[in-house]
DNA sequence: GTATAAATTAATGTATGCGTAAAGCCCCTC
DNA sequence: GAGGGGCTTTACGCATACATTAATTTATAC
């Protein structure tokens, strides 16, 4: 069994970061830091650290008096926070198609696209979201650009609970499987504006995709 | 007189971060939390704080039993960061010219652009630098999505020390001049695509100029 | 009943103290 | 002089205590 980090703020971290992501925390509730620290059986030190560096991130909002809670997402800032991870995302699609891909990379995205059509046949979206990130994650891993990898893992982060709450209220997600394998065939050919191009294209229309689906959710902000 | 902030750890990342933005900490040294607390007088506890979104930000790097210090940039990292402010502002510049510029807006842009144009004939470069700046950011203030606003900002100060010193080793920026007036004519003409690219080109070519800059120094990274 | 002020509560921001363990040092061996 | 084992130092990680002050409640006046 991995424990997890040595020190108990990077425990904190980690714990909190996990919960906040899949979503354990009760919506739009505030929790004080000392339950916090009880939760995890520690001091409201550690916990502390690891609260500032979450709301660095993004992902909470610490109010002074009334603890921390996760930060809810709107139509308008999912719109926000994909307009950045297309940008960043298409610019890594761009650097890989110039340099080309390894035979591992190729194979890994291939065998992710193939588990993206595997999971639509069998009509399991959570293998299917699964797969999906999947995909992106080796995309993005493909960049010799650190930085440009960990700002996409973060606001692709900020996005995750809401993507998997949607997940259930849009259509079945049949044309993304045509435009990943698109992807690449771009990057294969070395096409560097095509890949970037395509993979635009496919952000933005997931992004209108689910504008409406927030929109229809009427606006309570998840 | 502003003091700062109310709690004394935003004084602490205030003050800090001023510190390391204007390169007041001995390149390369490791700094002691205690020693900061001593300089700022306050208790380790918010400097901590600080220490660790200034960590979050890139800016400094926290080494268990070392201290800190302000985290060296390389050639390559510095190709790391123009590369994701390039696609972002490519970003904010598409956007700023689809939905066109205000009068205010068009008058602060020309405003940078003229006050580098006067730097330059006086020979006074830090002034021009200083016109670059609000140049970039009333154009990045013209973006209405904060997130995007943020992280440029982000990166625009992980590269501001490096940018500091080497505004002297480079070439007289005549050339940077004209491709800013072109800039505002796109967004004025609300060509979205063409801003883009000229906000694109622009800044490819600081980054190349910037790249052989610091390969000629030599590496041993700032 | 509403509004204002006073009193109370309680969550945070910060200082402090201490155990831990890493880094450095000393001394010894070869 | 290089290597290594044990000792010392000390910076940090964390728990804890407490003052501060915002939030809330109660009291009071109208």
């Amino acid at each position: 069994m991995s424990e997890g980090a040595g020190t108990r703020a990077e425990t904190a971290y980690g714990e909190l970061k996990r919960r906040v992501l899949n979503n354990a925390f009760p919506a739009g509730a505030y929790v004080l830091e000392q339950e916090l620290a009880d939760l995890l059986q520690m001091s409201r030190t550690p916990i502390r650290e690891a609260l500032v560096r979450l709301s660095n991130e993004g992902l909470v909002e610490i109010r002074p008096r009334h603890g921390m809670r996760v930060i809810p997402i709107s139509a308008a800032d999912m719109a926000e926070i994909y307009t950045i991870l297309t940008a960043l995302e298409a610019e890594v699609a761009a650097e890989v198609a110039r340099r080309g891909l390894t035979p591992a990379e190729r194979a890994a995205l291939r065998g992710a696209v193939a588990a993206m059509d595997a999971a639509l046949e069998a009509e399991d979206l959570d293998a299917w979201a699964a797969a999906d990130a999947d995909f992106h994650a080796h995309l993005v891993a493909a960049s010799a650009n650190r930085r440009l990898r960990s700002a996409i893992l973060q606001y692709w982060e900020q996005a995750h609970r809401v993507r998997m709450v949607t997940l259930r209220l849009r259509p079945k997600p049949v044309q993304s499987t045509q435009e990943h394998h698109a992807l690449v065939d771009a990057l294969e050919a070395n096409d560097p504006a095509q890949a970037a191009k395509l993979h635009r294209a496919h952000r933005e229309r997931a992004a209108t995709l689910l504008a409406e689906i927030l929109k229809t959710l009427g606006s309570p902000a998840l």
